[in-house]
DNA sequence: GTAGGACCTCACATTGACGTCAGGGTCAAG
DNA sequence: CTTGACCCTGACGTCAATGTGAGGTCCTAC
């Protein structure tokens, strides 16, 4: 397929595509023109790079760690300890957010509660 | 306090405290030479500006939905509304990064179980 | 009253993952 | 062989939070 069907399925732009290959994340096939052309599984490794980002690992980051995603020979001490890192990072990451997810959540449930109630407006104003 | 002891206490850097303020989120008061001064509370309220910034809110989402964390009389339904979108941005970036996760704790499992095997010589050397 | 460390206000630089424009090549269809 | 959609390579723009440096001010201690 070609960058735009690729860009199409992925939800990525073929700027993001492209940028991705410039960072030595994802692979592509060239015409005699020089047009890229991409294998089915692109889709799937675009995903995952997408999901890395999301997560917070940086490109160069994911540079280092997807080889060993997708070819699960490879494996190195620094390569594990990477990940362990990475792993690490994520989880603190996570719990943070959930705190702070919390803290919105019980905005939310205090406003509700506030919205229902007729003229209440000091009903609970028990927070800190 | 001043804004180096501010600083110090939460480990946000002055310059970050200066933007923050120029973003309307912290106040502070000025001696007569025009230097800021905060009060202990301040401490408080630059960990919840930190902990919503590392949520992925945008200094001027906090903007909006600062004063009725602060001060819960404030509100409106399209407060209210905000911060139920925030919350379910929030959510589901949690959930995205939680599968994202679950993808990297594989990896270290499957790396875990291969290291576990005869002859891994390399047991603790886990220097970059 | 003076040293010097902490502070002030601009204002430009940086980083990362892109957006976007310019100028030109590719390729399936007619 | 030409059209027109798609693609190419630079290269500069963006955005948000912060770094950084210049040039000057404040304030506590001596």
């Amino acid at each position: 397929m070609r960058i735009g069907e690729l860009a199409e399925a992925t939800g990525a732009s073929p700027r993001s595509l492209r940028y991705y290959e410039e960072q030595g994340l994802l692979g592509s096939a060239r015409s005699t023109g020089g047009q890229r052309h991409y294998p089915p599984t692109a889709v799937e490794r675009v995903a995952l790079i997408r999901s890395l980002l999301a997560a917070g690992l940086s490109s160069s980051t994911i540079y280092d760690v997807l080889p060993c995603i997708t070819e699960q020979a490879i494996r190195t001490p620094a390569l594990t300890a990477r990940l362990r890192d990475e792993l690490t990072r994520v989880d603190d990451q996570l719990r943070e957010m959930q705190r702070t997810r919390e803290v919105l959540a019980g905005l939310v449930d205090h406003y509700a509660v506030a919205e229902q109630l007729p003229h209440a407006a000091n009903a609970a104003p028990t927070s800190a």
